[in-house]
DNA sequence: AAAGCATCGATTGTCGACAATACCACCAAA
DNA sequence: TTTGGTGGTATTGTCGACAATCGATGCTTT
């Protein structure tokens, strides 16, 4: 039971190297949300054959950054406010689980370190301010602990290799603005305190009303900017 | 958003058809668990090229079948009792919120049919007693169904086609028996009442006794068979 | 003019062969 | 005997070409 995906250990094959640029384009926009794919384009424009960059959208597929109907081709992913919804209904849940898990499982060591990020963040941030640095790799690192720290593999296949994609193309194209860079900071230190004290229940409250917050906040930027 | 399984649509292409037959031998142990799977001898055993069996290969290893390291093949998964007690932890909360949803959604002609299903399926048992045909059959339609019903297409996705194969292969490989029958037939009786209710939060947890019943029900066929 | 149908073009699915990599057995040296 | 290196063999990853399917355009028919 391991950790297979190309994010997580180095890129090996042409396959692995592509799918990771691929993932990027269409996160941050650079290819279209509700655009088609076109197979001999894509193998043209990264200078492989079809057969490696196939295997690519066959993940892009399972990460739901594509669609793909038999003989009629792929298409990226449309962003909505239902898919938000659905989307974060799903991470609500599943990250109170994480946060549960990672209560009895994490290791006095591994909290400490999470701990230390957050400080590190901090600073990081007063840096950089007003740089939305926080939302989008500080934020994504500590929510990465905690789901790691829970030590279910499925749990963290589902929620890191094909959940965050999408979290992260909802943020970066509708908006990781915002004042909510210091609210989330706090309601980080308060979600690893609860770990800390293994008080499971209260770190599953917490992070479910913390993604709440940060769904609400996407929710307005999409209705604002789309309606 | 739409369901892109070959499970839920007619199998189309040679890859899909191929992926059934594979999901198939490895769920019922015709492809025994741990083994190695060789490209070449499936591609003879099944009489097609090796692009759409490693299409199939891609896929497999998306509902946890299989686990494929690069350059040094695939493995079909083996079965364990930590195995088991992750899937069952995502699968009690997943379905746990699959009933909040589907107290909210389901409409009142799905859930008479979801009703009709019950009784359905208890005239079969009483007729083929004991052939173990409701744990394998009537259980899993009556969980898909509550699980369509939260019409959320990503936790329909991770459910029905990531993690269903798995918890079939389990229940298949460490026994379906035993006199769980009757009294998941009235538990499923009680969740669906809950829904019908308009109850969320008592289907939810009607549904992870549910679930934590069948687990320990396993668990008890993994320890005693193996241990 | 609108609806249905045939044809053309392009895209996807599949194939067989080649290249690159990893596994295994054997041998050599300590 | 054990450890380290080396060669052969088999498997996986990749390629280019062919076949099957779909979408669009234009034509025929009512």
């Amino acid at each position: 039971m391991t950790m297979q995906s190309p994010m997580w250990r180095m890129p090996v094959t042409a396959a692995d190297r592509v799918l990771l640029e691929i993932q990027r384009a269409i996160v941050e926009g650079e290819i279209p949300a509700g655009s088609k794919i076109s197979e001999p384009e894509l193998a043209r424009r990264f200078d492989l054959s079809r057969a490696p960059l196939r295997e690519a959208l066959a993940r892009l597929e399972r990460c739901h950054l594509i669609e793909r109907i038999p003989n009629a081709g792929a298409r990226v992913v449309t962003l909505s406010k239902e898919g938000l919804i659905a989307l974060y209904q799903l991470r609500e849940e599943l990250e109170g689980l994480a946060c549960r898990l990672a209560a009895e499982q994490m290791t006095d060591a591994e909290i400490a370190e999470v701990r230390a990020l957050l400080d590190q963040h901090l600073s990081t941030q007063r840096v950089r301010e007003g740089e939305s640095y926080y939302q989008e790799a500080g934020d994504l690192d500590f929510h990465y602990r905690i789901i790691l720290g829970s030590k279910n593999s499925y749990l963290i296949n589902i929620l890191c290799d094909e959940l965050y994609f999408l979290v992260r193309m909802y943020r970066v194209q509708l908006g990781m603005n915002g004042p909510r860079v210091s609210r989330a900071f706090d309601e980080h230190k308060a979600i690893i305190h609860a770990i800390a004290n293994r008080d499971g229940e209260l770190a599953d409250l917490l992070m479910r009303r913390h993604i709440g917050a940060s769904r609400r906040n996407i929710e307005l930027q999409l209705t604002g900017n789309q309606a």
